[in-house]
DNA sequence: TTTTGCTTTACGGTTTCCCGTAAGGAAAGT
DNA sequence: ACTTTCCTTACGGGAAACCGTAAAGCAAAA
């Protein structure tokens, strides 16, 4: 079993249990913290006394108090994570459900496991951290099936530009002007027009509202 | 101290948190229930055999599983728990933050007390308890205060309904029809522009992007 | 240089949306 | 019965978006 494991979730009574769970596995003396900017400094502590964590549980997201953050999300404090410490197992335990969301933690951070918040996580969790210990990984069901048909779009940072900009209020004919200052091209309407039409088409989407809601759902802007 | 409490709560980790916050309380043997349908059935229940429960504790959100619900969501349970026993203590423990659902808990649902899942919610969900118990009632500061400082507009069913069709990638011309068939009135295309209208221009939006990129944010829809 | 192929832009016709005005229609008060 | 008020609907002009076509730009190959 793990020997030192840190725990970074905002809701105190998550924690607790999580806490609990760990003990009842027979790990030490699980650490906690409610930060993420905090939860990066002791990783970075434990590689300097020599003592690195050999598990991170994390939530996804973390409520933004009166205490200013660097890191606010736990995609963000992975990814900073990673930089540090490569080979730490990462268990992520949030209530997020969305498969892209979960698929895009297992394809471009590299997380060992994912337990959702719901009705059975204290289970889940014992089993995926056994997983882990064993040096497996451990996801939901429906995610080991569905890495593969990705029926999303491959958004260029010039569709992000201008979907952005869309869904601030702009419209449409005054962003080329934008385009022009930041010297993004192209610049034309028409390419503009010609571009959404096409990422319309592509993901069989009728109005920009439609768009503006899916890039939304998939956290695309 | 109360004597009998029942806690719906769909986060097994969480449930087991306020379990145990309560037995510190001295309550004897709190009751847990993990969907909204069990939860008024249990309530019902205690009330046939003549051991009405004394304190409900509640989430909002209940995440959908296989097991068909009648009440899918915290605030509908409360308002079928009030009218099976009106003078039943409840506590909401939710991660909802917005001020606005929360008052309209307080305001339409006569909620007794409003605790956050945050990062000492344990301890405020002890005061929580204590002040119900003395008769009180226990409400976030920002939400005692700011009933009034409201910027957020209060969307209307009829709002969310068109605003959903809208993301979905109705065209507002076809919206009409669909009024229609489902008897949501008004039905006519000038009421929707309208209503439309008003509602970007109290958020000071400039198009329906816009309005559907805030809805998306702040989970409207 | 010219040709070829691709991307970007310009332009016009059509549709949809926007928004003001005015006409209906129901409920409540006089 | 007659206003008054509020809400809903109808209509029309103008703006914006949509979409096809054609022209212009531009880079690599001939």
């Amino acid at each position: 079993m793990f020997e030192r494991v840190l725990i970074a979730e905002d809701h105190e009574n998550t924690s607790l249990s999580v806490k609990r769970a760990l003990i009842d596995l027979g790990v030490e003396d699980p650490k906690y913290v409610a930060y993420c900017d905090q939860a990066l400094s002791w990783i970075r502590k434990g590689l300097n006394i020599a003592q690195p964590y050999d598990l991170f549980i994390t939530d996804l997201s973390f409520v933004e108090d009166h205490t200013i953050q660097e890191i606010t999300d736990g995609a963000a404090l992975i990814k900073a994570v990673k930089e540090i410490q490569p080979e730490l197992k990462i268990l992520v335990f949030s209530a997020e459900g969305r498969p892209e969301v979960i698929s895009s933690l297992i394809r471009d951070l590299g997380i060992d496991a994912y337990v959702r918040k719901a009705r059975h996580d204290v289970q889940e969790l014992r089993s995926a951290i056994e997983s882990i210990a064993k040096g497996k990984t451990y996801f939901p069901i429906q995610i080991r099936q569905t890495t593969r048909e990705n029926n999303s779009f491959a958004f260029t940072p010039y569709d992000t530009t201008i979907i952005r900009l869309l869904a601030q209020g702009a419209k449409q004919k005054e962003i080329p002007q934008y385009l022009k200052e930041h010297k993004i091209i192209p610049t034309g309407l028409s390419s503009l027009e010609k571009r959404l039409n096409l990422i319309r088409d592509v993901l069989g989407f009728s109005t920009n509202e439609q768009l503006i809601a899916y890039c939304k759902d998939f956290k695309i802007i």
